[in-house]
DNA sequence: TTCAATCTCGGTCTTAAGGCGGAGGAAGAA
DNA sequence: TTCTTCCTCCGCCTTAAGACCGAGATTGAA
């Protein structure tokens, strides 16, 4: 039996998880909470095996209570299920602990596989979000590119997109004299020679 | 009941398929045959709903049959069933107008959920032929380089590869000047206006 | 043979690109 | 406040890039 608690803060949806999972013999919901806080308190009291846990709702998030949890107890898999997959969701949510991440379009029955799964040691990675996280990662293996401040970024993609210094200047509302200094900077920084060697390293560090 | 037609000239598959198929009730196996022209004509006189077909065959091969039954019976929906993903195979089949493209490799369960699906008019294709497919579509949406010419093509390359005028004459064995005519060439021929922009294309295409 | 395409190279000219040095203003950290 | 970073912009200068025009050599097809 895989002892599982539900952390959702809207009941129909935390009450129709449930329901379904008692269909599978193999689930003990052990307990379900409505908010962040709760669902902490209560995982650390009950130590389940898997943990649904939403990401919005409204007593403390679902991320600072993963990260309270998995500090007390890091044994326990949270299984992150809610709608949203933008990385400023999913990226907190990895860091926090979370083992899994589920979008709640995902059906009942692979929402049922997850939980089996994490108590076996697998992850469980959404392919929309795990293409969020490959882009994450890519981004984490800072390059050279990291140095560049905001600004040097936006010109070394209009760069990436075959603008001219000139077009660059007008689609950012600066001159091109200053467009110039941003590039001169870009090239030494990334330690290239000009402006189409720039937009080799955007496309082949996928920048764009 | 959806009226199925399996074409295999290997015996022992045909007839394992038709065993499987027969487990469940919503097939109706009307007919086998064991070649192309046998099968062509069977499926003309039957009209079963779904074909499976083998693509490699003795007497007449599955591409031929499949165009030949395309033309009297467009709403046959024929399901290749076949060992091969090779280019040379697969897109001529889809030409032929191929409905789904199975490999054998695929479970008994897939199968069936494939003759499921192109009953109720939804196509199937392995992902490993999904590929060779999307490959398939980029090179047949022949976009501007294919009027370039070799040498206009290596001169791109090299650009792509972010060198310089000087440096591509010296990878080359030829003089600047004519590396500046290949890439003014370049440039006209995929309409953009500057090395930087052909790099971009380059990167876009995938041609590197 | 004639013709077309391709590759090669030349001259000339204009301009975008990029290096170098300097500098003012704004915002945030020490 | 002082210091630093970043964004902005200036002038001067050199050179690579690219357009335009022409042309000889080779090859293969008609």
């Amino acid at each position: 039996m895989i002892r599982v608690i539900v952390v959702d803060d809207h009941e129909i949806v935390r009450k129709g998880i449930i329901a379904y999972l008692q269909t599978e013999d193999e689930f003990d919901i052990v307990g379900e909470a409505s908010s962040g806080n709760e669902g902490a308190e209560l995982i650390l009291e009950l130590k389940p095996d898997v943990v649904l846990m939403d990401l919005m709702m409204e007593n403390g998030n679902g991320i600072e209570a993963t990260k309270h949890v998995m500090e007390q107890l890091p044994s326990c898999k949270i299984i992150i299920l809610t709608s949203y997959y933008d990385d400023e969701q999913v990226f907190p949510a990895i860091q926090a602990g979370a083992f899994s991440y589920l979008l709640k379009t995902s059906s009942a029955t692979e929402i049922a596989t997850a939980i089996k799964k994490a108590a076996s040691g697998q992850n469980v990675i959404e392919p929309k979000v795990a293409g969020k996280m490959m882009n994450s990662f890519r981004s984490e293996n800072k390059k050279a590119h990291d140095t560049l401040t905001e600004r040097e970024l936006e010109v070394l993609l209009c760069i990436g997109n075959g603008m001219t210094n000139q077009e660059i200047s007008e689609k950012l509302y600066i001159g091109i004299k200053t467009v110039k200094t941003h590039v001169s900077n870009i090239l030494s920084k990334l330690e290239v020679h000009d402006r189409t060697q720039a937009a080799v390293y955007v496309h082949r560090n996928q920048l764009l």
